[in-house]
RNA sequence: GCUCACAUGGCUCAGAGGUAGAGCACUUCCUUGGUAAGGAAGAGGUCCCGGGUUCAAUUCCCGGUGUGAGCUCCA
């Protein structure tokens, strides 16, 4: 073996890791895997770390059995049950366990048996026979560390020696087999990486998610808040929160109303008759919420299509009219599970930037290419990466089997013709249509679904819309449904996890904080505060009867981008002191030049 | 929806089977200040809701509501 290969950790084999033991049991030779932090070795790695947790639970506590211990996106995890109450506290003792167990430097070793020897090996453990039983080989790998035993199909490290960086993050219950019908069994979440330095990171980066919880956030610069009397899901909107969101939605408008979309609006509560015309009442009715008037069932709109439909019907339309473009911030409920809601991010009552796009067959792929356009300008203006991806047909779902291929083909074409990398995700798709979903990539690595593109023909049908073709035919028009923040309420949850509360200024709640420095220098105060009014921006005045140092501090901790100081000599000269907020520095300057930089900055940007 | 945990002033939290406390915030007064907490006094709680156990429950038990974590990423 060269000197490369003694360092190796596994090796790739057919785009494949295959662990040291079993390339040697099989003469596979390949390229070396080194123990790096590439997603390659973190696999290896990780698995290990796994079993490695396993060896000490068990080592632990009595009678551990373990089901599955998979490795994951964010680290691994293992399911296992013990006779003893496990909790949160005991993860340091399994932690301090597996160093010991590391440093015994266990050879790990890998033999095969039959399925029928596997039955007869583990015949008193139910979660091993419950793995068997979804295993359809005839024989199966255990790997063995020490006197620990386990059924892994690997691949897995050549020792024990090599974990060294890991940590164990989380416990918590999970169901056998992801069944909520089966027993709970515990969970034990943790990470690994090659080396100290990425562990710490990734630690930090962990930390670093927590402070930024939009809930947390969210409630220290009142934004918005939850109440028990009010119901679970429905956010109230606190002034500044409903400030950054009309910042938003006067920005997202203009930028409609240029793109050629005209501004629609829907009542919250149709007849459920037309709930079942478009097939919710069928499809999605288990997430409406329904009520009776007047002996009529009505069903509360849990998207906003029924009534752009209705508005589009109010008309003939000609070819020449399409595409026609409606936009409407949607008022939306639906019944999520109460284990799903999660502060902005899931909530039963919300608001999407919605529109509907009626246009020919013809129209399809450009207009698809133009909302991409839009999606991109926004996003990128918020400082997101993003990627896309195509959803099929749902087990659910309304329409031939021949609408849906059609559809699903013109999605990848307008994606292939822009040169646009997808990922395609089988059955994910609307009941009514195929979609291209956007995920967003946030300042700290997370990825958050907002927008969706979704092409129908299936409700056109349904309602029977119709235009009038060049020779006076009747046509049916294709919709686009389309959002592209998704919802107010997750994108700006969104929006304060990625930015951590310091909004830049065009969206943040308040532009300005002024800080008078005397009594005396209120009225100017007020004078600038009306100014930026008149420019659009808003100001908090910080006169109270406080310490300078304290309304300073004060106005720091208020996140607003910006923070300016009056004393005598700013009145007297027509100036302002601007105090920057990072490197507490001050500068000054002429009021006409700072209404400008303030004009210019809650300009700059254009959608 | 399921499992577990939690629920105490506006917020963050302490506390005991005998009807409650701190810090911040709030109110008033003093302080009239040049860049991250000046001082004093004060107001504010059906201890989430309903039922049970008990001489006595906010505390223990049951149910509900709300919140948090997890339940999808298959040896």
């Amino acid at each position: 073996m060269s000197r490369k290969k003694m360092d190796a950790i596994a090796i790739k084999h057919n785009d494949e890791i295959i662990d040291l033991q079993t390339a040697a049991a099989l003469g596979i030779e390949g390229e070396p895997i080194e123990l790096d932090n590439s997603d390659d070795a973190l696999e290896v790695l990780r698995h290990s770390t796994a079993h490695l947790m396993a060896q000490a639970v068990t080592s632990l506590y009595t009678n551990a059995k373990f089901f599955v211990g998979p490795v994951v996106k964010e680290g691994f995890y293992y399911d296992f049950k013990v006779d003893e109450e496990i909790g949160e506290a005991d993860l340091k003792k399994i932690e301090k366990q597996m160093i010991n167990l590391a440093k015994k430097k266990f050879e790990i070793e890998r033999y095969e048996i039959t399925m029928e020897e596997a039955k007869l090996k583990f015949g008193n453990d139910e979660l091993k026979l419950d793995v068997l039983k979804r295993i359809p080989d005839s024989k199966v790998s255990i790997y063995k560390q020490g006197d620990f035993e386990d059924l892994c199909r690997g691949p897995h490290l050549p020792n024990v020696r090599n974990i060294r960086f890991f940590k164990l993050l989380k416990i918590a219950g999970a169901y056998r087999g992801g069944d909520s019908k089966n027993e709970m069994l515990t969970r034990i979440y943790g990470i690994a990486f090659a080396d100290k330095e990425t562990l710490k990171n990734h630690m930090t980066m962990l930390l670093e998610a927590e402070k930024r919880d939009h809930r947390k956030i969210g409630a220290e610069m009142k934004l918005f808040t939850f109440r028990e009397e009010v119901g679970a899901g429905f956010p109230i909107w606190l002034p500044a929160g409903a400030r950054l969101r009309a910042r938003l939605e006067s920005l997202l408008f203009k930028a409609h109303r240029k793109r050629g979309y005209e501004p629609v609006r829907g009542p919250e509560m149709l007849r459920a008759d037309l709930w079942k015309t478009s097939g919710h009442y069928q499809n999605y009715g288990e997430n409406m919420y329904f009520t009776d008037i007047d002996d009529v069932e009505f069903g509360v709109k849990p998207m906003n299509c029924v009534g752009h439909i209705k508005a589009y019907e109010h008309d003939l339309h000609s070819y020449r009219d399409l595409p026609i473009k409606y936009f409407e911030y949607g008022v939306v409920h639906r019944h999520e599970m109460t284990g799903a809601l999660h502060g902005l991010f899931r909530v039963r009552e919300f608001t999407q930037d919605d529109a509907h796009i009626f246009c020919t067959l013809d129209q399809i792929e450009e207009q698809i290419t133009e909302v991409l356009d839009f999606v991109d300008k926004i996003m990128s203006t918020f400082g997101f990466d993003y990627k896309m991806m195509i959803s099929t047909k749902p087990e659910k779902a309304v329409g031939s089997d021949e609408i849906w291929e059609s559809t699903i083909q013109s999605l990848k074409n307008a994606m292939d013709n822009n040169k646009l990398p997808y990922e395609i995700d089988e059955g994910g798709g609307a009941f009514y249509g195929p979609k291209i979903d956007i995920k967003i990539t946030d300042a700290i690595g997370r990825e958050w679904q907002c927008g969706t593109v979704q092409l129908d023909s299936n409700l056109p049908a349904r309602f029977e819309l119709e235009y009038n073709g060049e020779n006076n035919d009747k046509i049916q028009p294709v919709m686009i449904h389309r959002a592209i923040l998704g919802s107010f309420e997750r994108f700006i949850g969104i929006l304060t996890e990625h930015y951590a509360g310091e909004f830049p200024m065009f969206v943040a709640p308040t532009q300005v904080a002024i800080v008078p420095i005397a009594e005396t220098h209120n009225a100017y105060a007020k004078e600038l505060s009306d100014k930026l009014i008149d420019l659009g921006a808003d100001s908090e005045i910080f006169s109270k009867n406080e310490s300078l140092n304290k309304r300073i501090r004060t106005a720091e901790k208020g996140r607003v981008p910006m923070i300016i100081v009056i004393g005598d000599e700013e009145v007297e000269n027509k100036t302002i002191a601007i105090r920057d907020r990072r490197t507490r520095e001050q500068s000054n300057m002429s009021e006409s030049d700072f209404l400008s930089l303030i004009h210019k900055k809650i300009n700059e940007v254009n959608f």
